[in-house]
DNA sequence: GTCTATACATCGATAGAC
DNA sequence: GTCTATCGATGTATAGAC
């Protein structure tokens, strides 16, 4: 029972594929019918809208967001460690799942005014409270800062992580898990360099400018 | 020089918020010609199709924040403080035009494919130049981390920057330039806390930006 | 400069043959 | 389960009267 390549599933892959690049509202029946080698009218057997195709992408999409995150706080002691986990399970589900994340982070403000998706919205409601339980824990306990609100630094970090399925493609020299280990540390720790004199690379004569040209 | 409130003015600015609330593509050109109070055909004695008018509102707003972030980096003496500048200024200008920055943001990489937008797209490409000049400067100059890839930083403060303009609203609570002070800080000197309450330890990064009293 | 009227394409969705 | 064929609505854009 490993494959059953179902014509569902072919319908739902292309049109996930298609959503992310194109857009939802850009996307046309016949499109997605063309992807998968039939005629527009045959997609009509398998769903009854292409609103209910996008239901299905997203649907399938935010439940598996949804375990990962459990398992992901379920490893983490600290409100620092389950913040690391869920950045970097954030990314590997982006990874796993890159045309969905797409669409997610693209139309979610779209999708949020038709009271068709509310099952959609619950769920992106639900992973919200995740990471604001795990921020507001941190700045509880201690581990992070009080005088930014919880809810901007949930917005900042969101916004970032999401986005990066746009332009992160996985590779052997630059993986997922990198990129979480850069996420994380900038989130956490800044970009300012730190104290420790440990990196490598001499500027001591360097032809680079202390500041950018102006122009005129 | 006074300007007049020309007709074609008006269709821009409509046109800007229709496309920022529904998107460029699902916005109609019956709506814009409603939203100003013509019937459609009219528009196309001022425009002579719906793309020109993006072009319009999008040129318009590009040509803007290249002139302010050329005032902002000079305002700036080190490659922290142009960054601070760059930050500020983008969410100034992103308040100024909420319609035309949530555009930019929401359908650049729509954009990006159509080869009637390069002007769009060489706009855009001056914009990222800007940042990655101040950034690799910093860089350089030991201010900024050596280990995390500018090009990897400048993306991450570039999708939790302009993206705040989906949820940020200017008001007296939470100004804008607060918002731009939690941006800065939250990405130079990061989230983690800097002082423990439970131990004592020399630490001799005290300089990071202090958040000044809030006022009435 | 705006209107009326409409051409022409394409959209989502449906009905029934096979 | 896919096809053919098409409906009705809606999209951009145009032509010409006023």
């Amino acid at each position: 029972m490993t494959e059953t390549p179902s014509r569902r599933a072919q319908i739902v892959d292309s049109a996930a594929q298609l959503f992310a690049q194109k857009g939802v509202g850009a996307t046309t029946v016949r499109e997605i019918a063309d992807s998968v080698g039939v005629l527009s009218g045959s997609l009509y057997h398998h769903f009854e809208s292409k609103d209910a195709i996008v239901d299905e992408v997203l649907g399938g999409y935010l439940d598996a967001l949804r375990g990962r995150y459990a398992s992901a706080l379920a490893r983490g002691t600290s409100a620092t460690e389950c913040l690391r986990e869920l950045v970097l399970t954030s990314l590997q589900v982006a990874e796993e799942q890159p045309y969905a994340t797409a669409i997610y982070q693209n139309e979610l403000h779209y999708l949020r005014e038709q009271p068709r998706f509310k099952d959609v919205q619950a769920a992106a409601a639900n992973v919200q409270k995740t990471w604001m339980g795990v921020i507001e824990s941190g700045v509880a306990s201690g581990e992070f800062r009080g005088d930014i609100e919880p809810r901007v630094f949930y917005r900042l970090i969101r916004d970032a992580l999401w986005l990066s399925a746009r332009w992160h493609k996985p590779s052997t020299d630059y993986p997922t898990e990198t990129l979480a280990e850069d996420v994380t540390s900038v989130f956490l720790n800044g970009f300012i360099a730190q104290s420790k004199p440990t990196r490598v690379r001499a500027n001591s004569r360097g032809g680079r400018a202390q500041r950018p040209a102006k122009k005129a």
